[in-house]
DNA sequence: CGATGGATTGACAATATTCAAAGACAGTGG
DNA sequence: CCACTGTCTTTGAATATTGTCAATCCATCG
């Protein structure tokens, strides 16, 4: 049994026993492939499957009826997605892919089956749960208390953070399949103002943004100023069950 | 042994069995008063202990640096604080008092014990963060997509609704124990706009806000001008564990 | 009793959105 | 294969929204 980037991404919340990692590798059985832009999960519909993610990108996304569109969440290879949907009788975001895709959906069952009999993975579950809270409240503060260049370089920020962690390494390149209406939608920021913003950081020889590419050139001056922290994130596990 | 609205709570989320409630009644021993305005939990610093709220308010907050901040939650009778807290080796937000309040601590152990022990609780306890993210996602999307007024109307139509459920019946009228600067860090505003906007919303003869009470005199406008929906909390609690 | 912090309002300044216009580019249907 | 369509990119100018500053009043708290 191949040791997946699923699997990894639930080892580095806790030790896990030789049974509880054959029972994760149930969540990937029925990979299935989807095109770019497809949407997974329709805001407002039952869903009733999770999904693990194997390769892509996905957006999850929220629409109001005048068209205005936020996004609230990026996810990746080894990112569960669907978690908050499947636990409303309706949707209450929807999801989509941003690239070709290979999904694994899995049944809500599997999660009871979990709470009851591994109770460790349930824990490990409600940790990524408080790491994903914990990232909500930052694009809170990001919307609520950041003006225009300081929440595009948060967000950036963010990024980056995220695909050192994926790469386990540090570059100053990295690829976020994502168009400027796109971003826009994550930063609550009209696209107009998005581009004069991109421009300001590239003018102040910070990042570069070009057609799905970042260039990080001053990351520090970046995360200053963000006021970026990473020291934030460290888990508390040692409260989980054996 | 009482039926606290700690227990209700849980309740309202799933049928549970006397050892369940027995279990629960664990989470309320040693209350403790704190009189308003005292910081509970501090961000930054480690908390080790999580909070039922027997009485009062408290605010949960992040403080930026350079004076910022952002009031992430409100909570009241029956909620658990520090969940989030906790799950870190630092915390990521701060809460304090808004009224005197009695407050229950409980140590992390006991979160073990019910993942390991009572895979029911724990699975409505992840429900109840799930609920919790959901509200969060209304919060961004009411940072990142409305405006000013529309903020506000929204943000005045969760508190009525909370104040419905928490009552159990329907008053056009509801104390909240904030002030306007405070409620202005809700909103991402700044206080000056808060007030403009409570007087055009007088003014358009939908809400009143007089030194923390709501008085709504129009309650169907004002749900329409947030564009608010109260049908999307409708949990599935099918998935639990017996 | 003075000091502090909230409430309130207006004028002015900063910030972000909308409108407009034009080129590039990818996908579609003929 | 090509014209057509829609979306993305880019920029400037006009407009709207929101924040800052300043001043006054008021209540509360030592």
């Amino acid at each position: 049994m191949a040791t997946t980037c699923f699997i990894r991404n639930f080892q580095r919340y806790a030790e896990l026993s030789a049974s509880d990692i054959a029972f994760l590798a149930r969540f990937e059985e029925g990979p299935h492939t989807y095109p770019a832009n497809t949407e997974v999960i329709s805001q407002g519909l039952p869903a009733d499957h999770l999904y693990v993610i194997s390769q892509g990108w996905c957006a999850v996304k929220y629409d109001q009826a005048d068209g205005r569109r936020q996004i609230l969440d990026l996810c990746h290879g080894g990112d569960i997605v669907g978690m908050r949907e499947v636990s409303f009788k309706r949707s209450i975001n929807g999801i989509q892919t941003l690239t070709d895709a290979v999904l694994c959906p899995f049944p809500k069952a599997l999660l009871t089956e979990m709470f009851a009999s591994y109770p460790r993975l349930a824990g490990v579950l409600f940790l990524a749960s408080m790491r994903r809270e914990a990232l909500l409240i930052e694009r809170v503060v990001n919307l609520g208390r950041r003006n225009a260049v300081e929440r595009l370089a948060h967000f950036v920020s963010e990024l980056k953070q995220r695909s050192d962690q994926l790469a386990d390494t540090e570059v100053a390149t990295f690829d976020v399949p994502i168009s400027v209406p796109l971003l826009a939608d994550c930063l609550g920021l009209s696209g107009m103002h998005v581009y004069r913003m991109l421009n300001q950081l590239k003018r102040s020889k910070l990042v570069r943004f070009d057609d799905g590419l970042f260039t990080l050139l001053d990351e520090i001056g970046l995360r200053r100023l963000a006021r970026f922290r990473d020291d934030y994130l460290l888990l508390d596990n040692s409260w989980l069950p054996a």
